[in-house]
RNA sequence: CGGGCCGUGGCGCAGCUUGGUAGCGCGCCUGACUGGGGGUCAGGAGGCCGCGAGUUCGAAUCUCGCCGGCCCGACCA
């Protein structure tokens, strides 16, 4: 009975004033104890007895029983949770929020980020990576040495000494810092991990454990000084995220991503697909090809170009501000023979960004193709000091070579366009590209749309929504040429380190995981991270023949090495089955008197809830077997 | 950072328009019954109504300010 049992439970180190306290509990304890002891039926031996009054011990009993686990369960929805891993983690008692972006893991939810973790150390063991530990507060001038000091994400504190502190967002800085003591090529490679807390002040934490503040994150980094060598373990990490997802129970697609501020040649994103993801990622079913969206390309079909003219004709179109309205304006001109001129400030100088009318810009590409670290659209006034005209009517015919004009490839070659003219209410028609508009640089910017065709088989494609549970990244020699770190090579001379950089978000996994394997009534684990892999239910734990029962079959499987949860619960059958299947406990054996009146208990799979009777002697193998074949 | 919504026992909510003893369901505690899908009965505990100021004889309710949370957008290593 819980009640007894927490009333029993006073904390060793129980600090309060009051002296009656402890005493008045440890009084009450030994009473209940007796009482308990003396309930049974004079028909038992005394190991029963034994048994029983174990019971009521706490510490020398694994607290797998359900009356002695805190598993807070909610029967609803809490109501400031949308994605359904957030509903179902904090639901079935996996975690709660502290404040926004920031999460508690209670028991269930700590066993379950301590499994994935152990697949995650195991498969990175395997190939050759050493695990450290590092701190989480850094010195911010090791932030600014590497250029990243200035990031409005990151938790800055100050120590009484006035020594300016950072929150870790990631540990490229100090593991490059470490690699210092490196000194020979002989020494390579090393590929080195932690598990370690990350601090990320997001502008908008969102969908529960999937975007946070404060989260746990598996990063690794290569060091090697050959391009051979990165590329070696770039693929060893690409392979071993493979198996680990694989482990977990989660499909993802490996996509071609944006290096953002990380820096670097190359990067690949795992997805996994999720309504409540914010990554869109293009895929092809056909040849397989898998980009995000900030990377993404297709084959457009070509578009049909309006009669040319010798020259630009300049012509009214009062009121005319957006793509749309030209589209309805009488001799305007539809989408895709429009160029829409977007105006942005890079590192503080403007540029144009041209697109087909009918095309939405990426800013990463932007971004990527700049080399920017600061971008953001031009303000009004801006935009009117620059071009002489309010965004409507803007357009880049004519204008000065000293602008620069970034276009994307779709508008290319293109003749009899219309655009903003740069005078309000006034546009250009019979543009062609080739000849009226002084284009800086060609690149690849606009948004790929679903149904578009493959880039590489022009089969169609498909836009998913996912979220980025990994990600893995070929640095080069960023942070080892702007921290030190070189090692001699085999003529003796100094070269910098070639780094690589691989994360996986655990709690963001974890809820990945959920994401993916639930159902109407709750959780379904995959075994191989479940929080339990077994949950024995004992349907009426007072009479001493299922409580017995179900006594010996927990003990069995803990003596097997599963994973099982004793629910010695005194409430109804229904609670503990709904319990049982929002927690997302595989596999259930219920004891009861029903089945043990015919010799026999049933065994649940949560998964596809298949039900089968069992000997009551046979069921803790059985599922022992299940467990084995489950777990891989 | 813009826009919207919301803060009332542990959880989910009503009450606010029209100011006057703070309510409901679930959960929790005690006891009994019950026992194969959130069961029944009886009794009970628990609330600076987010915080602060103001209006008023009187504020959960009206006004102002602040704080916190959620959603949409922008942003995102």
């Amino acid at each position: 009975m819980s009640g007894d049992a927490r009333r029993t439970r006073r904390p060793a180190s129980c600090v309060c004033s009051k002296r009656s306290c402890c005493e008045t509990a440890r009084a009450t304890s030994v009473a209940r104890r007796s009482r308990r002891a003396a309930r049974p039926t004079e028909d038992r031996s005394p190991a029963d007895v034994v048994s029983l009054y174990s019971l009521d011990r706490i510490g020398d009993v694994p607290a797998m029983k359900w009356t002695q686990a805190f598993i807070p369960t909610l029967r609803d929805d809490p109501a400031d949770a949308e994605a359904v891993s957030h509903k179902l983690l904090v639901r079935a008692g996996f975690a709660r929020q502290l404040v926004s972006g920031i999460y508690s893991l209670l028991p269930l939810g700590f066993r379950v980020a301590r499994k994935v973790e152990g697949i995650v150390r195991d498969e990175l063991e395997k190939i050759g990576a050493q695990e450290f530990q590092l701190p989480c507060m850094h010195p911010t001038e090791i932030w600014e040495q590497t250029g990243r000091g200035e990031i409005p994400e990151s938790f800055r504190l100050k120590d009484r000494h006035g020594a300016d502190l950072v929150l870790g967002l990631t540990h490229e800085e100090i593991f490059t810092h470490l690699s210092r003591e490196l000194r020979s090529y002989k020494e390579l490679p090393q590929t080195w991990f932690q598990f370690q807390t990350k601090f990320r002040d997001e502008e908008r934490p969102k969908s529960g454990l999937l975007r946070v503040r404060e989260f746990v994150m598996k990063d690794s980094y290569s060091f090697d000084y050959t391009l051979e060598g990165l590329d070696h373990q770039f693929q060893q990490h690409f392979e071993a995220y493979r198996r680990i997802f694989e482990r977990c129970g989660l499909d993802t697609v490996a996509v071609e991503a944006s290096s953002g501020a990380m820096g670097g040649s190359e990067s690949i994103e795992f997805m996994v697909q999720t309504e409540s993801g914010e990554d869109w990622v293009v895929t092809c079913e056909l040849c397989g090809y898998a980009a995000n969206i900030e990377k993404a390309t297709s084959t457009l079909a070509p578009a049909e170009d309006a009669p040319g003219m010798d020259a630009p004709e300049k012509f009214p179109t009062p009121g005319v501000v957006t793509i749309q309205a030209l589209v309805d304006f009488e001799g305007g001109a539809p989408a895709d023979g429009q160029i829409k001129t977007l105006v942005y400030v890079v590192d503080g100088s403007p540029l144009l960004a041209l697109l087909r009318g009918d095309h939405d810009l990426v800013e990463q590409k932007l971004i990527d193709a700049t080399g920017a670290s600061d971008l953001r659209p031009a303000g009004e006034s801006e935009i009117q000091t620059l071009l002489g005209a309010r965004p409507g009517s803007l357009g880049a015919v004519g204008l000065s070579d000293e602008i620069r004009v970034l276009a994307d490839p779709a508008i290319q070659g293109r003749t009899g366009m219309v655009t903003g003219a740069n005078e309000d209410g006034f546009h250009f028609r019979g543009v062609d590209v080739a000849r009226d508009v002084s284009v800086t640089e060609w690149v690849d910017l606009r948004e790929v749309k679903d149904g578009e065709s493959c880039p590489a088989c022009e089969n169609k494609l498909t836009l998913q929504k996912t979220v980025e549970v990994a990600h893995i990244f070929k640095l080069g020699t960023k942070y080892s040429e702007a921290l030190g770190a070189k090692v001699l090579d085999e003529n003796g001379k100094n070269v910098p380190l070639i780094m690589g950089s691989y994360g996986i978000g655990i709690g963001r996994a974890v809820a990945a995981i959920v994401e993916r394997h639930n159902d109407e009534n709750g959780i379904i684990w995959p075994v191989n991270v479940a929080p339990f892999e077994v949950v024995v239910t004992v349907v009426k734990p007072k009479e001493v023949a299922c409580h017995e029962a179900g006594e010996r079959i927990y003990e069995t499987l803990l003596g097997a090495g599963i994973d099982v949860l004793l629910d010695d619960r005194d409430v109804g059958p229904g609670v503990k089955f709904k319990d049982a299947e929002l927690v997302g406990i595989p596999y259930r054996i219920t004891v009861g008197p029903k089945g043990l009146a015919d010799g026999t208990v049933e065994v649940f799979r949560r998964q596809g809830a298949r039900k089968r009777d069992l000997p009551v002697d046979r069921a803790a193998e059985a599922v022992t077997e299940n467990v084995l074949e489950d777990r891989r």
